[in-house]
RNA sequence: GGGCUCUUAGCUCAGUUGGUUAGAGCGUCUGCUUGACGUGCAGAAGGUCAAAGGUUCGACUCCUUUAGAGCCCA
């Protein structure tokens, strides 16, 4: 690397300037590659496989800066860091997004067939599939990009159709003629966790049904007239004393003119409209089970795309489900048999994909069983060998678990792993195998294919290609997810671990917060209140991004984002930017000497390295809870507050001493505690902390700060009096700079100070005379304080600062009675507290005493303002 | 209907096992081209910790109830 002179480096930081140069180097050096290495411990991370449709969204930055966070301190800790990344097929989404992109070009999904419609999927795929993969490396992330993996890939395929084949022949697979989700725009089955409950503003019909062989008429209510169609049954509770006259008979169903029986059933809610319900098993998943209990007939009325079929009366058929709807209320209206309607708010179930009201339909699917493999999948998570952070999330997982039912995992589709079996064309047996069958001709296979879940739950193994990698690498150590997945992904990964792996896919999960609008609402395309994190990072910098995304976000709690919010990032990385320019600014004239690294120590100096272990070991603790967001907020005060504010400000009375050698001893000693900040920095702040290690000291081609050693934490070297030396000298600097301040006296203006005290040592001066700009300070136990003065009380020290022809008395009496009001507050509380007699008695000695000491050196200080005050002329 | 989470300064949030003068960032106000940084520095103002009750010598912290916000499941 070339050596920059401080002239060359601008005053303010452009990321624009280092980002892709830094993140070009690492990729050339490999810098982010894991092989096996049985000297070294892996930690490992499967991404969360983006989708091959999706683009970066700020939901993607947080969850992929949270992993590059685990990885990169990991990584520096000496661990074999691998991040394998990786995209998911997407089976539906995918398959829309194709079949629109092809209508487009008037070309017809059907027309093609399915062969050719798949290679424009590949098509696609290779164009647009691996743009998030390219957004994503502008956020900096590590991950082993010669391991990206993707659910279609050939080895992937084949453990998914594996996967199959062995449930399948465990009896873990079946096929049954069920009621499913069905989704009609995309014309497929969908699981129970697709669908998505949203509230509507309906109407509530009330339709008459004439009982037979009677005047008597029974009054259903529904909110979806066109089902009356496919009704087989009226029912009414066993206890409604209104209608147990009724069971046993039969009611004419209008407009289809079918003899249709009433029964008593306990599921009916005799308070729920009239307390009769009408009876359509084919499309009601209630009712469904109600006819399965008494062998109702079932008759679907509905074709795949929700028309109506050939089962509804001629001048009904081939019609849209809403418009049915509409000619069944006319159609009732007419025959007199509408009692009346309703306004009422109902849930519909809505597909995710398809934002479509889902029809419960009666057809023909693949399940897999779930309760076994969910047994083996609790009991880690019992056991604590998976664990979840936040916590909570636990008891959401064992609730689903607990009520687990049967997986779904066919769907009409194309794009996806087609279900590997095979229908003997003559006999109608079945052929289940990794393989086609041989007589091919004979057979035909399964036109379904799988869930994308039913592929992406092997990712934690499956991204892994020999049994020996699979042997080092898994199980993996964090996973880095939404909790909206948990269900979907989380959990069935946990099972698919259990079952193929016989042990846990990762050990820790993270649950990520959701990221929303400064108003608190979800972002989303459709509110267009979601920024593109690319413009963001163009704007602010990707570590800025980075910063800003993880001080909001604290473990389990929802981030409100704006753009503007990344100048909290910006500002944070300009400081440190120019931190590092006032060392390399001395640097230029002072010699740097390693060996004098723990040379001329003063408090100041012990202080910081106590401050820096300190915070470091804060830190270790935070990133083993989890707690990013309190981590990152460690760093941050210790570079700006302990760092910058204090620590750079102090020894600049050394640096611009005259003795060479304490120059040099002090310059190599902020800039080592620099580096060390910038390595623990670096997780969080990739790119800038690169670049300042980089032009802080002369590195070798290919060393990286990403490849430094992690420091370590040295107890020893946490003082506790250093602490205190220097809580006491910034006292004395802060009350005097209160003084000054609102003396409104200007920072330019020297004052004089004396400090009534014994305790104050001549090297602390130095750095009050500094810091609090006074040009003489007087320290002497016998000072008197002089009459024209503003005075400050910190524990046994008196302050005066002489401010002849300066001071306005009114303020300064203003001063020392806000003074003296908060004093007497505090004294107020802590003598109630000791003239408790119980509090005495029962509060731990230790306390007492604390308190008893406060009170002892509060009532002293004020009595000496109160002094002060009285004597103010 | 069941479950989970939240309610602390104008805003967004910290606050470890009950003992602090309740903190931070942003915003606000005052002053400042102090030889790293105005994307900055120094100082200040601002809170009866949602409400009520209980446990305790002592509650922002533990318990109960109430009110409000959000999420998940049915």
């Amino acid at each position: 690397m070339l050596t920059k002179t401080f002239s060359d480096i601008p005053k303010a930081y452009n990321p624009a300037d280092v980002e892709d140069k830094w993140y070009k180097y690492w990729n050339d050096n490999g810098i982010f590659n894991s092989d096996i290495d049985e000297s070294k411990k892996p930690y490992t991370i499967a991404i969360p496989p983006p989708n091959i449709t999706g683009m970066l969204t700020m939901g993607h930055i947080l969850n992929n800066t949270l992993q590059d966070i685990f990885i990169r301190t990991k990584r520096m800790q000496g661990y074999n860091a691998c991040w394998v990344p990786g995209t998911d097929h997407a089976s539906i989404a995918t398959e829309t997004k194709v079949t629109k992109f092809l209508a487009d070009k008037q070309i017809d999904k059907y027309q093609i067939g399915r062969e050719a419609f798949l290679e424009h999927c590949q098509e696609w795929k290779k164009e647009y599939g691996g743009i998030i993969i390219q957004q994503l490396k502008k956020l900096g992330v590590s991950c082993d990009w010669r391991r990206e993996r993707f659910t279609m890939d050939e080895d992937y395929y084949y453990e998914v159709i594996k996967a199959f084949v062995d449930l399948y022949k465990e009896g873990k697979i079946y096929r049954g003629y069920r009621m499913v989700n069905w989704d009609p725009a995309n014309k497929s089955a969908i699981s129970d966790e697709e669908v998505i409950y949203k509230t509507v503003n309906g109407k509530l019909w009330y339709f008459k049904y004439p009982v037979i062989n009677s005047d008597e008429f029974v009054i259903v209510a529904t909110t979806r007239p066109e089902t009356m169609l496919g009704d087989t049954g009226v029912a009414v509770n066993p206890n409604d004393k209104r209608y147990k006259h009724l069971v046993g008979k039969k009611v004419l169903l209008p407009i289809a003119e079918r003899e249709i029986p009433i029964f008593a059933d306990d599921y009916v809610d005799m308070e729920f409209g009239t307390g009769v319900v009408k009876v359509t098993p084919a499309h009601d998943v209630n009712d469904y089970e109600m006819g399965q209990r008494h062998k109702l007939e079932m008759i679907n009325i509905f074709n795949d795309d929700a028309t109506t079929n050939g089962n509804v009366p001629q001048d009904f058929q081939e019609l849209d489900r809403y418009e049915v709807r509409k000619k069944v209320i006319e159609r009732m209206e007419e025959l007199g048999f509408l009692h009346k309607t309703e306004d009422y708010q109902n849930k519909v179930g809505y597909s995710e994909r398809g934002n479509v009201p889902i029809e419960p339909y009666l057809s023909e699917q693949w399940f897999m069983k779930m309760t076994e493999l969910a047994k083996p999948a609790v009991e880690v998570v019992q056991q604590g060998r998976v664990k979840f952070y936040p916590k909570h999330w636990e008891k959401t997982y064992f609730h689903w678990m607990e009520n687990i039912k049967d997986w779904c995992i066919s769907r009409q589709l194309w794009w996806g792993h087609r279900i590997p079996v095979w229908y003997h064309i003559n006999t109608k047996e079945i052929y289940c195998d990794v393989t086609p069958p041989k007589d091919i001709d004979n057979w035909k296979q399964d036109e379904d294919v799988l869930d994308t879940w039913a592929s992406s739950w092997l990712w934690a193994h499956a991204i892994f290609k020999s049994d020996k990698e699979r042997k080092y690498y898994y199980p993996t150590n964090t996973l880095v997810t939404g909790p909206d997945i948990i269900f979907f992904w989380v959990a069935r990964m946990i099972m698919a671990g259990m079952h193929f792996m016989k042990d846990i896919p990762f050990s820790d999960v993270y649950f990520t917060s959701i990221i929303r609008d400064i108003q608190g609402r979800k972002m989303s395309k459709s509110l267009g209140n979601s920024p593109d994190p690319l413009d963001v990072i163009k704007e602010y910098g990707a570590d800025a991004l980075r910063f800003t995304v993880i001080y909001l976000a604290p473990l389990g709690q929802d981030v409100l984002f704006s753009t503007d919010k990344c100048e909290l990032g910006r500002n944070f990385a300009n400081k440190i930017w120019n931190a590092g320019r006032f060392l390399l600014m001395n640097k230029e004239t002072i010699k740097i000497d390693p060996s004098l690294r723990n040379n001329h120590k003063d408090f100041a100096d012990e202080w910081i390295i106590s401050r820096f272990n300190n915070t470091l070991l804060q830190l270790n603790n935070a990133m083993n809870e989890f707690e990013v967001n309190n981590a990152i907020k460690l760093i941050y005060g210790f570079i700006w507050n302990d760092f910058c504010d204090w620590y750079v400000e102090m020894i600049k009375n050394r640096l611009y001493s005259d003795n060479e050698e304490v120059k040099s001893a002090v310059l190599t000693r902020a800039i080592s505690i620099f580096e060390d900040a910038l390595k623990i920095l670096h997780p969080f702040m990739p790119f800038i902390t690169e670049e300042l290690w980089q032009l802080i000291e002369e590195r070798k081609d290919g060393e990286s700060i990403s490849t430094s050693e992690y420091p370590v934490v040295n107890e020893s070297l946490i003082k506790e009096s250093a602490d205190e030396e220097m809580e006491f000298v910034k006292d004395i600097i802060t009350a005097i700079r209160n003084i000054r301040g609102e003396m409104n006296i200007a920072p330019s203006k020297k004052v004089n100070a004396m400090i009534k005290s014994s305790s104050v040592k001549d090297y602390q001066k130095d750095y009050i005379k500094r810091l609090a700009k006074v040009e003489e300070l007087n320290v002497d136990p016998n000072v008197q304080k002089p009459k024209a003065s503003a005075s400050a009380i910190l524990k046994d020290i008196e302050i005066f600062i002489p401010l002849e022809g300066l001071i306005d008395l009114d303020v300064e009496r203003q001063r020392l009675q806000k003074e003296i009001t908060r004093l007497e507050g505090s004294l107020a509380g802590i003598e109630k507290k000791l003239s408790n007699e119980k509090f005495v008695a029962n509060a731990a000695p230790e306390v007492v005493e604390k308190e008893r000491a406060k009170q002892r050196d509060w009532q002293e200080n004020l009595n000496k303002l109160k002094e002060i005050l009285d004597n103010l002329n």
